[in-house]
DNA sequence: TTGTATGCGTTATCAG
DNA sequence: CTGATAACGCATACAA
C-alpha cells in the first residue's frame, strides 16, 4: 500500500547524472567527484526524499548486516539478558538482530534455522535445544557462521559460550556447607532433553558433596516440569529425613520453589535455606534477600556477538579451543 | 565466507527445465505441471540442497514479510510481554520481527525508524518516545503501515493500542480508600517527555481523590528518575503528614520503592500500603503478596500486531476510532 | 505444459 | 571525473 518508490534512477535523472555517479556519492566514494555534482545530487536526494533500498543492496552485496538469534526458551532471565547484550553489540557494529523463540521445541528451532538462512542473515547465534544436529553440522560445513550460547553440543565443534556450570553448583554447595547445612537438595527443570547445563549442574553438585564427605541422596535430586514442582517439593519435605537446603537450578525453578514456600508458610532460611542460580530481579529486595549464583550474562552475550561478528567479517578467531567458559559468582544475601 | 550459492538456475539446469518452471514449482503453481517434471525438480532441489533466496524474492515482490518493533524502553515488563505477544501473532502469519530498543531516546528512535524503513520492513509497531512527530507524520502520509502501542501522540491519527490509564489509577485509589487509606501518594518515573500514560495516570489519580472528597496534596505526587526515588520517598515520609499508601506508576517505580522499603525496614502494609501498576513476576509470592493493577498485555500485543498485519495486507480496518483502549484489572493481594 | 525476456534497485567493472 | 552495462536471484507476462 505504499505510494512512494523513489529510486536511485530518479535521483540520477533529477540531478542530471548517471545512476553510477549517484551510487558513488552514496557510498562516500567522492574523491574524484566535482563539488558541483555532489551538490546537485545532494539536493535531488533531499527534494525527492530518497532512501536507499537495503534489500536491493543486500542482494547485490550478499550481506544483510543482520544476524539471527534463536533462543531455546525466552522465558529465562538468562536468555533475555544475553539477548540484550547481543543486541547492544550488534547495534555498535550497525547490525540488526532478528530473535526467534524456539520454545524448547526442536521442530520450531529447525524451522527458524532454515527461515533465517533463507533470509540470508549473515550468521546465527543459537541457544540450542539439542536437536537438529545434522542441520547445524551441514551449515557448519558450508562455512555458515554459527555460535552457540548456554549449551554445548558435544558432537559439534562450533564456538560456544557457556557458564562453568559445575562451578556454579560447587559454589552453592560449598556455601551451604559452610553455613552448616548438610542435607542439601538440588531442583531443576526437566532434564528430558539431556542438556548440558542441567547435567553439569547436577554433576557439580554431586562432586561438591562428595568432596566434603557427604553422601549423595538421590531423593534430594529433582528434575521436574514446572507444574510438577509443587508435588515434588511436598514429596521431598515429607521424607523422614527431609533436606534443609535447596539449590534452585535456574530462575524458573526458583520461582516455583518460592511459590510453594509462600503457599505453605515455610520460612527462609529457618525451615529451609535457599540459593538460586541466575540473577532474578527481586533477589536484592525479596524478604528475605535471596542468595544467588550470578552468571556474567552481559559478558557472555558480548562474547557471543563478537565471535559471530568476527567470523562474519572473516577475522577468524584462533579456534584452538572453541569453548568459552565464564565464571559464576556467589552473591551472599540472607536466604542462606 | 559462505561456500554455497546454489540458485534457481542451478536447479533448472540440473533438472533440465527452465528457471520459470522451477519458480512455479516453488510457488505451488503446479496445476498444469507434468508429474515427471515435478519429480525431477524435487530431486534436483534435494540433491543440490537448494534454498530459495528470500532477499531476491523480497526485492521482486516488494515485501519482506518482516515487521519492525521499536520499543521506547525495553526494561519494562510491559514492553517485553507485549513484544512476546506480537512475535507470537507474527509467527502465526509467517512474519518475522525485528525489535529495536530506543532507550527512551528520540534520536535513537529516529535512526531505527529510518533503518527499518530502508530495510523495507512491511510496517512498524512503535512504542513512541514522543519525538519524531514529523517523520512519523510523513510516513503516515506515504501510507506506510504504522501502529502505536502504549502511548498516544495527540497530533497523529495513527491506530493506537493503549491502556485506560485513568481507570488504572482510579481502581487503585478506590481500593486504597475502601481499605481506609486517605493519605495516598503516586510515584512515577520521570515525566520530562510528557508522555500520555504517566500524565493520564496522574490525572486519574487526582480525579479519583476528588470524587471521594479528598484534597489533592501536591507533596504526594512524585515524578522522578529512578535514581532519585530514594531521596524522593525519604522526603515524603518525613513530611509532618506523610502518606500512608503509595501507588507505584509502573514496575520500575515499584521496584525502587520496594528497595527503599527493604533497606529501611518499613513494613507493608502496616507502615505503608502499596499498589503497583503492571504485573511483576514476583507479585504473587513476595512477602507480603503485592496488590497490582494488571494490564492485558497479551491482548494488547495481539491487537497491535493484527492491526498492523491487516493494514499491510490491505484489509483496512474501519478506523472511525483509531484508539483502542484496554481495561486494567485490580488483583487484590496483601499489600493493601 | 514449459520457455523467454524483462525488471526489481543496487553496486561493480571498465571505458571514456 | 563520469557513464554504460552487466550482474545479484527471483518472479511474471507473454510466447510457444
Amino acid at each position: 500500500m505504499k505510494t512512494k518508490a523513489v529510486t536511485i534512477a530518479d535521483v540520477a535523472k533529477h540531478s542530471q547524472v548517471s545512476k553510477s555517479t549517484v551510487s558513488q556519492y552514496l557510498n562516500q566514494r567522492y574523491e574524484y567527484m566535482g563539488e558541483e555534482t555532489k551538490a546537485r545530487i545532494e539536493e535531488a536526494i533531499q527534494q525527492l526524499g530518497y532512501r536507499p533500498n537495503i534489500v536491493a543492496r543486500s542482494l547485490k552485496q550478499k550481506s544483510t548486516t543482520t544476524i539471527g538469534v534463536i533462543v531455546a526458551n525466552i522465558l529465562h532471565v538468562f536468555s533475555t539478558q544475553v539477548i540484550r547484550a547481543i543486541e547492544d553489540i550488534c547495534h555498535e557494529y550497525d547490525f540488526h538482530t532478528i530473535v526467534c523463540n524456539a520454545d524448547d521445541d526442536p521442530k520450531k528451532e529447525k524451522k527458524y534455522i532454515e527461515m533465517l538462512h533463507a533470509k540470508q542473515v549473515d550468521g546465527i547465534i543459537v541457544f540450542p535445544t539439542g536437536g537438529n544436529i545434522e542441520t547445524l553440522q551441514q551449515m557448519q560445513k558450508d562455512n555458515y557462521p554459527i555460535v552457540f550460547v548456554d549449551r554445548l553440543i558435544p558432537d559439534l565443534t562450533i564456538p560456544s559460550v557457556v557458564l562453568d556450570n559445575e562451578k556454579a553448583s560447587t559454589l552453592a554447595v560449598q556455601h551451604f556447607i559452610e553455613r552448616g547445612y548438610q542435607k542439601i537438595s538440588i531442583m531443576t527443570t526437566s532434564i528430558i532433553h539431556n542438556l548440558t547445563p542441567r547435567r553439569e549442574r547436577i554433576r557439580g553438585y554431586k562432586q561438591a558433596l562428595q568432596e566434603n564427605g557427604i553422601n549423595v541422596n538421590e531423593n534430594y535430586i529433582k528434575s521436574l516440569e514446572l507444574d510438577q514442582f509443587d508435588v515434588g517439593i511436598e514429596e521431598m519435605l515429607s521424607l523422614q529425613d527431609p533436606p534443609e537446603a535447596i539449590l534452585a537450578g535456574n530462575d524458573l525453578a526458583l520461582i516455583e520453589i518460592l511459590k510453594f514456600i509462600k503457599k505453605n508458610n515455610v520460612s527462609i532460611p529457618e525451615n529451609i535455606a535457599l540459593i538460586g542460580i541466575d540473577d532474578v530481579s527481586f533477589a536484592s529486595f525479596y524478604n528475605p534477600r535471596l542468595t544467588t549464583i550470578s552468571q556474567p550474562t552481559f559478558e557472555m552475550g558480548k562474547k557471543a556477538a563478537e565471535l559471530l561478528l568476527n567470523k562474519i567479517q572473516g577475522k577468524e578467531n584462533e579456534d584452538d579451543n572453541h569453548i568459552y567458559r565464564f565464571e559464576p559468582t556467589l552473591i551472599e544475601r540472607d536466604s542462606c
